[in-house]
DNA sequence: AGCGGTTTGGAAAGCGCTTTCCGTCCTGTG
DNA sequence: CACAGGACGGAAAGCGCTTTCCAAACCGCT
């Protein structure tokens, strides 16, 4: 392995000249700079981070740290986080908590050994998020680093946070204006935030409309959560159309349905939320809102890398495909 | 931060043998060891990775080398990967190369330059790989860097590679026996690997079984490659059952079916292969060959963390199911 | 000519660990 | 009882960089 020291040796300088001149850091002689450039293209110098790490105090790496990389969502977002970081030269280590609390404090632990230089949280926080978590994020950010959310704010930290509750206030009402009279909600875990602003938005807007309280039933936030709670929903036999907090949960309600023989659109209306591109060739197409799942993923890393625990709130957009068909 | 030497200190001991009671090196007197550690908790000593692999000349980090982290056939091994290196207590960089090799030899030199502990290559090989892939990976094993693919063998390096061809031909010979008398191959681009051995495992059973030869129209090997290639197939309008290289592209294949109005299977059957999880909700349910994506990436972890350059063939299992629907 | 002020190169002090090397002490043996 | 040999603690030498800190050189000025 080729040191800086080789390079500085055959270029007749010293450790500092040469170091100085890779990185601009002061002013090098031109002459000097040329023999430093030389040298370590001769001999296929290439810097140890590790060293340079250690050195200087600071990494190049990123944190990012997702719920389960096999979900579309944040399979999306992390895309573009690591777009994002491949612009700025960092390196992206990824970390999945599988939906564990105590496994998200762990990662940001280890992070934080690690000397990460941003971490970015793509887990969207729950009411039983343990205490641990934000005093964890706390160590970490008094030791230097950087935090950005994505998908849920936290108090005092930058997030990019999307109009949950607007987007499905929007999609509730789009719905309403179809004519659906009587809805039900899948509304995954009762403690998740965004879940809960989802619902709550759309539930809001119902009401601001004065139509009928949708039938609420909580579950998983994914796929088999979704396949799991319709059967309620189809239990009851009330509900024109569903809305399912996030698309995979629809999904899973479609499927659910269909075993029923309970057809969608015709007998049964199904909405999702997010969008979610490996998930268009479905049918029936879903109706849902969409996120720039990517751009979430890259706006918090530049947040992170930025400073001021600024939020960025994201619209979404209403989407009106065949799942919900149309009028009864 | 509470560095080594703090704890050392606190315990009344030395540098080494604090660090020989945190890690077993040697043996220690086990007072000077209840000291240490009461120390080191008491401090709440981390070690700093940094440092450790700096010192050590090895890191705890993985280099995962995906094409593009959105398709789930990726997302799913590197899922396998990461659960894998979680249980050796590795961290995980995961680098994508947007399908451009060039990118490719990039992430390896970085990897290289890191000091990563081993390199997993999920890309699948092609012929028109760039020769500096080869050289670089060369590089990073001389450097005593450890190297495993997925998907595809490259001659010396470990591997855990699907039985493609076997694969492809188990599928073709189920679906003759179905009694589908015309076949056509969705081959994805004519040089990458996976994909003639797919095409090749498949139109050799047919061969074999004496049914004429397919029509082979190249393309894409993502959603949108299907899409477009399945026009030349809806063109031709001989074949009743086309096999798209993977089932992404059988997706795009079926979308692009529905858009002319040709039903499947009642018009022409799909079947893909992989058998991802994400998409097992499609109607109709794709005919596929399953493959055990996330083994895949733990398996292929493993060998790269073993030794000897050891290829482990993985066996997929047809599944029929409705899109290939019974026999006409 | 003399002097403060500014550049700019180099020596060297770390960064926080691991690991070699050495010395001491303890053991068992002839 | 002397001595070879094994255990085990500690000093210290790195790992490959970055970044002070110094010193020399040079500037413009009085």
């Amino acid at each position: 392995m080729v040191t800086l020291a080789d390079v500085a040796r055959h270029a007749g300088v010293s450790l500092a000249t040469a170091s100085r001149t890779l990185h601009g850091t002061r002013k090098v002689n031109e002459e000097l700079r040329r023999k430093v450039r030389l040298a370590a293209e001769e001999l296929g110098y290439e810097a140890n981070p590790t060293a340079q790490s250690l050195a200087s105090g600071e990494s190049n790496i990123i944190g990012l740290v997702v719920h389960d990389l096999v979900d579309p969502y944040f399979a999306a977002v992390a895309d573009g986080a690591m777009a994002a970081a491949d612009r700025h030269g960092l390196i992206v280590t990824v970390g999945t908590t599988r939906r564990d609390p105590a496994r998200e404090v762990a990662l940001v632990a280890a992070l934080r050994a690690q000397r990460a230089r941003a971490i970015i949280l793509a887990g969207s926080r729950s009411l039983d998020d343990p205490p641990q978590l934000a005093a964890e994020l706390d160590r970490y950010r008094k030791a230097g680093g950087r935090v950005a959310l994505v998908g849920q704010e936290l108090p005092g930290l930058p997030a990019v946070a999307p109009a949950n509750r607007a987007g499905a206030a929007a999609l509730a009402g789009a719905l309403a204006e179809l004519g659906e009279p009587r809805f039900a909600i899948l509304a995954g875990p009762p403690g998740l935030l965004t879940a809960r602003d989802r619902t709550g938005g759309f539930a809001g807007e119902l009401a601001a409309r004065g139509l009928p309280a949708p039938l609420v039933v909580h579950g998983g936030f994914d796929r088999d959560g979704g396949h799991e709670a319709i059967a309620s929903v189809a239990a009851a036999g009330e509900a024109t159309c569903v809305f399912a907090v996030n698309d995979v949960m629809a999904v899973g309600a479609v499927a659910g349905l269909r075993e029923r023989g309970i057809r969608v659109p015709e007998d049964l209306s199904v909405a999702g939320f997010d969008d979610i591109s490996t998930l268009r060739d479905l049918v029936p197409a879903l109706t849902t809102v969409r996120l720039p799942l990517a751009e979430l993923g890259e706006r918090a890393l530049e947040l992170a890398l930025g400073d001021g625990p600024r939020v960025e709130e994201v619209a979404g957009a209403v989407v009106l495909r065949a799942s919900t068909g149309p009028v009864r």
